[in-house]
DNA sequence: GCGGTGATAGAT
DNA sequence: TCTATCACCGCC
C-alpha cells in the first residue's frame, strides 16, 4: 500500500485561489470499512468568499454554510439536485475549494471519479463526513506532487451561471497532462 | 436535450 | 407547512 502522509491544516490557510491551484496534484484519501480509496486531484474550483455571488457563503452564515466561516482545512459536503454529493476544503473567511476531479490512484478501479459527484460516489464519501478535519482519517488531504504552474489552465467555473459577473471569473483550475478532468473543463 | 432527487433557506 | 432552488449525472 502507498504511503499517504497528511497535510497540515495550515496547508489550506491561504488564499483560496492559491490552495485550489496548491491542491493540484494532492491526493484525496478516505478510509472506511477497512478499505482505503485515494485518488490524485486534477481538477479544483475557488469559492472565494462571501463577497463571491457563486459561493453558498454569499447567502450569509446559515446552518449549513458556518462550516464555512470555521478553521482551514475541515470538509464542506453539500447535496445538489437531490442525489449528488459535492467535496470541498475550507479554507476560512467563508471561502472554499471544490474537488471536481481525481485521477484514481488506489481502491477505485473501474469508478468514474470525473466529476464532483462521481468522486463523491466512488471515495464512498456521505455527508456525515462533513465539518471533519481534512489532516486524519477517515477522510484527509495528503502530500502528492505539486503542479507547475505551466501545466495548470484556468477557466470559468461549471455551473454557476447565475451568478452574474462572478460566473466568468478565471477560478477553475485543472492538471492540462490528466485524461481525468471533467469533460466540460477540457 | 431532459428529468430525477432531497437538503436547504426563505416564504407563508 | 409549503415552495423554489440547486457548485450534477445518466440517458434520450
Amino acid at each position: 500500500m502507498t504511503e499517504h502522509t497528511p497535510l497540515p491544516l495550515s496547508f489550506h490557510a491561504r488564499d483560496p485561489v492559491k490552495v485550489a491551484r496548491a491542491l493540484l496534484g494532492m491526493d484525496l484519501v478516505h478510509l472506511h470499512q477497512g478499505r482505503l480509496r485515494a485518488g490524485r486531484i486534477v481538477e479544483t474550483e475557488a469559492y472565494v468568499g462571501p463577497h463571491d455571488l457563486a459561493c453558498h457563503s454569499s447567502k450569509g452564515r446559515t446552518p449549513r454554510t458556518e462550516v464555512m466561516f470555521g478553521p482551514p482545512g475541515h470538509a464542506y459536503l453539500f447535496l445538489v439536485y437531490g442525489m449528488h454529493l459535492c467535496v470541498n476544503v475550507v479554507v476560512g473567511e467563508g471561502a472554499a475549494v471544490l474537488i471536481r476531479a481525481l485521477e484514481p490512484l488506489e481502491g477505485l478501479e473501474d469508478l468514474r471519479t470525473d466529476g464532483p459527484g462521481r468522486l463523491t460516489r466512488a471515495l464512498g464519501l456521505t455527508l456525515k463526513l462533513n465539518a471533519r478535519p481534512l489532516d486524519e482519517a477517515p477522510l484527509f488531504v495528503a502530500r502528492g506532487v505539486p503542479v507547475p504552474p505551466r501545466h495548470i489552465e484556468a477557466s470559468p467555473r461549471i455551473g454557476v451561471d447565475y451568478a452574474g459577473e462572478w460566473a466568468a471569473k478565471p477560478l477553475r483550475f485543472h492538471d492540462r497532462r490528466s485524461m481525468f478532468v471533467s469533460r466540460r473543463a477540457r
